[in-house]
DNA sequence: ATAACATTGTTAATATTTTAACAGAAAAAC
DNA sequence: GTTTTTCTGTTAAAATATTAACAATGTTAT
């Protein structure tokens, strides 16, 4: 299933969480509705995103949320599940790791990194940490496919070196400096300033009218 | 200067935090190429939105740093600042404390709350923390429009509903449970887990052609 | 002086994403 | 058993966002 939406694949994941949520509660079907309240969008929304990855509902039943959430693991799931790499375990990677913890994905956070001789050696949330300079070599021996980089901005250059050299295929960089990869290397950048800065925007014309 | 689209917006929050690298490097122009090769996007999508802001760069010469940072500037920021309170003082929390400490921006960070006894009445980063219990009190007294969310899941929905009630204008929910809101607050979700799902599904289709 | 070049500003075209409209069909009501 | 209701699935329309195309124009080279 290629070439859906890139916003379409974003929601899907949503709609996972949702639903694993929905049938830990006992719930067996959900109504597009219910779905799209959950997540603040319209019932088209979900309707059209559920036709896409080609599901049925049952009309006037819904959609079957077993069916989905497994159906929605096929699409945005690998088959055989990926490793993640947290480097940099500072607040944020900290954060990244229990942030997982509990959350069933196919995505295991395997290994951090971080060049603190204090953190090396030690088990962190489940997670062992390995000093920066280990990185390429546990990423090839662990079948590392994804980074999650959280060291401090003025590093981020060299890690991303580092792990584009390690083969490591796709990087979610959280550092508040952009890098750059080979068109092959898959990379999203996010940053949390603009995201507060948008919505400092978006309140400031939001006073009196 | 309203109306702006809203990628737009993100994308003039970028462009002045390169602006601002840029101009300590003692540089004082910068051309379209130059700044989209930072933020890897096209040249064209950044003469697109400078010339929504209405802004002018010479020919040859590009555009005049410091000129295009203050005119962002009055775009997204609101004249008097707006302060910003972080609710949740785990690794998240803490993490955006100091993301946030050094950048110049109008955002100010003004107080933490948790529920912690041990982290109540202590300075991080230069933030009081408070315990959850002031929420209401401190929003107003200390006039916080904006809240970023870093609460357990679990939280989520009570903590947003002392927000709201508190009038508070914004919040940026880090939290993995959606929330509601009246139509008047803004809300922004953001789930690090479907960040990530996202390029797990991107690299899956990027291997061996 | 003239030609070649590099860069902006802007309109038009294209692509993507969301929303609307509505037919179809099972279930419920009567 | 007929009508009404309530949902889905899907096509079409609208809105939003990106990219292309190119005129305009100052700068550099010759």
């Amino acid at each position: 299933m290629k070439n859906l939406p890139e916003r379409t694949i974003e929601r899907l994941s949503q709609y996972r969480r949702a639903l694993l949520i929905y049938l830990s509660k006992n719930k067996h079907h959900i109504f597009s509705h219910e779905l799209a309240g959950l997540l603040h969008i319209t019932p088209v929304q979900v309707r059209r995103d559920i036709m896409l990855i080609g599901y049925s509902g049952t009309l006037r039943q819904g959609y079957e949320i077993k069916e989905l959430i497994e159906l929605i693991g096929k699409i945005i799931d690998s088959d055989d599940g990926q490793k993640v790499a947290v480097v940099g375990l500072g607040n944020l990677g900290r954060a990244m790791i229990s942030y997982f913890n509990g959350k069933r994905t196919k995505l295991t956070i395997v290994a951090a990194f971080d060049i603190n001789p204090e953190k090396v050696n030690r088990v962190y949330g489940g997670v062992p940490c390995y000093h920066i300079d280990m990185l390429g070599k546990i990423i090839k021996s662990e079948n590392i496919s994804i980074a999650i980089m959280t060291v401090p901005g003025s590093e981020a250059a060299r890690v991303t070196e580092s792990l584009v050299a390690a083969g490591i295929k796709g990087i979610l960089n959280y550092t508040p400096t952009p890098v750059n990869v080979p068109a092959q290397t898959f990379l999203q950048e996010y940053d949390m300033i603009t995201s507060l800065e948008k919505i400092a925007y978006f309140t400031k014309y939001n006073g009196p009218e």
